[in-house]
DNA sequence: ATCTACTTGATATTCTGTATCAAGAACTAT
DNA sequence: ATAGTTCTTGATACAGAATATCAAGTAGAT
């Protein structure tokens, strides 16, 4: 069962319906391969001849997010970008030359953290990481 | 020597003005004990009688992020915040009662990162890490 | 004091994201 | 299948954030 297939079956359990615009966001989603963000989202629909509206964009990116769908990436310069994802905590690995991103869990982090908080007493929640740099295929791709 | 100072003498070596302008946004950014934007910036300018442009809020606090006197934090909400910063690597522990900012270095992180990419071949140039919970201050004042 | 290059800031403009609300569609229950 | 209820949609307007422009002003060097 893929993501869009995963996606589909929570919303429903939650009680979202599955409508048109919802269908086409779902599947152009996939066609990503970096973090895309909602203006390129819609610009990209409407390109392709999809008739959806601004809003409605970006609200159902805000509700994918919110349920953990996409996670939410930032790059060094400053905006943000949505990446598919699965619920749960993960953490990431952008490529800065093409875009894609690799998702791991790798938490040993949570004991590094905790060693801090211990220490200034600073009452951890949570946490936010994001690595960056060249992706194996890059790498091989072209020189440095 | 303090922070102002340290970014006063800095902007002199690379042969950056020292401007009325810049006086003032560097005294004023001292007094934030929590994330802040440049339009919160610029109101508290105007408020307090400084008679600054808006670009020049933005060009400055631009100016002082890539010199990395400013580090940028962002909430899970989603919006980015300028803290003060040392030039250097560091990371934060972001209060999310009351805002206030801890740096810290403690990159152990390296290592567990550096696993991860041999693993899978991404070669890492950086990452970025922030947590977030209650600090000290803010547990003891009030209950949870 | 003079000169030059860097800075500034008012204005216009572009972009991003949100609020509104009537029309339309998905799901449920007959 | 039909009807009904509630959720969704999207055109439009609107608010906000950030950048581009460029003449006027000024810091720092000589
Ligand atoms: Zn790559
Ligand atoms: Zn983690
Ligand atoms: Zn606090
Ligand atoms: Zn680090």
């Amino acid at each position: 069962m893929g993501w869009t297939e995963r996606v589909v079956e929570h919303l429903a359990d939650e009680g979202h319906r599955l409508t048109g615009p919802r269908r086409a966001i779902l599947e152009h989603i996939l066609r990503y391969s970096a973090p895309f963000t909602a203006e390129e989202l819609l610009a990209d629909l409407q390109k392709a001849g999809v008739q959806v509206g601004r809003a409605t964009v970006y609200r159902t990116l805000e509700l994918l997010h919110t349920n953990q769908w996409l996670g939410l990436v930032h790059r060094p310069e400053g905006e943000h970008g949505y990446v598919v994802a699965e619920p749960g905590h993960q953490h990431h690995l952008v490529c800065r030359r093409c875009g894609s991103v690799i998702a791991f869990q790798g938490c040993e982090l949570e004991t590094l953290l905790g060693g801090l908080a211990e220490r200034l007493n600073f009452r951890i929640e949570g946490h936010w990481l994001e690595a960056f740099g060249v992706c194996r295929t890059c790498q091989m791709t072209s020189a440095a």
